[in-house]
DNA sequence: TCGCTACTATTGACTACGCAAGCAACTATA
DNA sequence: TATAGTTGCTTGCGTAGTCAATAGTAGCGA
């Protein structure tokens, strides 16, 4: 009965293992290239894209952690590196002084720009080698159901 | 002559961005369950599944560590966890001693059955509650090509 | 047999998170 | 206003994983 249960399993099973060892190689790979690049993880490189698309090039840490999917340590964390590295600023919020925006700053930009130049290619170069046009549009269509919920727009260019 | 760059990679790049939200979602669900539950990582569960398939139950870390998409060192850490908790044991090879097999345990093989049982339940209640059976199967097949190189064998329960 | 190279495994130092706990500031209720 | 509950952020501590360096073993060619 066990065997049984199992049979009707296998599919959605053999999904996750496949999501899995995707994600493995291909972070992994991605995120050595970007680290050796620009000094970036693949966290980075998302809050500080997130950011530039932002009003005033700047959010809330909430907000912030719920789009790249960290906690709320995980962003304070995070955000301290760019801060010291210069890329991110701290601005404060009148009318609710708990809050501390995270601020995107020229540096910031600056290294946005120049690391969505390789970054945006290798990511492409990875995905195109093994899927056509056809495919990766199934493919992010489908993951995007996996997704957490609201299916934020998951574009990953800088606008400018 | 970057945005004509960019919007040929959009595809590549949304798909990256899906695989990245898919994979943080579902593995953090997926093992909070498993770790609260049974007090096994996925990582630990997936090394004892691919042991308790492999031939007299024990494997090469250097193979082991391929499978799951380890390092080397990142293998014989986790294996010093499985090893603590008496789930794996060591054992030598006759004709060349420089390879230490893990080789699962009677209360490996316990603890395995006993974790799939949710385990495998959780996977796909995840799964199949936002993609029908032809999307997990499409979704599984291009995550497949994804993967690193030889796509292996990734059902994901036990034998027996 | 001696060295050379390749391979397996481990270790130390480090990073990137998560969770739980805590503080400070806001909101609601009375 | 007091009091209670909620929210935003930070901090201490623990864990999982990486990389670089090391040691032991294997196997080869001179």
């Amino acid at each position: 009965m066990m065997s049984q249960v199992l049979s009707e399993q296998a599919l959605g099973v053999r999904a996750f293992a496949a999501l899995l060892r995707a994600h493995a190689s291909s972070t992994r790979r991605l995120n050595a290239q970007l680290s050796a690049d620009h000094g970036l993880t693949i966290s980075d490189y998302e809050v500080l894209l997130r950011l530039s698309r932002a009003p005033e090039r700047r959010m809330r840490r909430v907000d912030l952690a719920e789009e790249v999917l960290l906690t709320a340590s995980g962003i304070t964390r995070l955000l301290d590196g760019l801060e010291r590295s210069g890329l991110v600023d701290r601005g404060s919020c009148d009318g609710d002084r708990r809050v501390v925006y995270a601020v995107l700053t020229e540096a910031g930009r600056d290294k946005l720009r120049t690391a969505s130049a390789t970054h945006l290619v290798q990511v492409d170069e990875l995905f195109s080698e093994r899927l056509d046009e056809e495919e990766l549009e199934r493919v992010a269509e489908l993951l995007g159901k996996l997704g957490d919920g609201d299916g934020a727009d998951t574009a990953c260019a800088p606008d400018d």
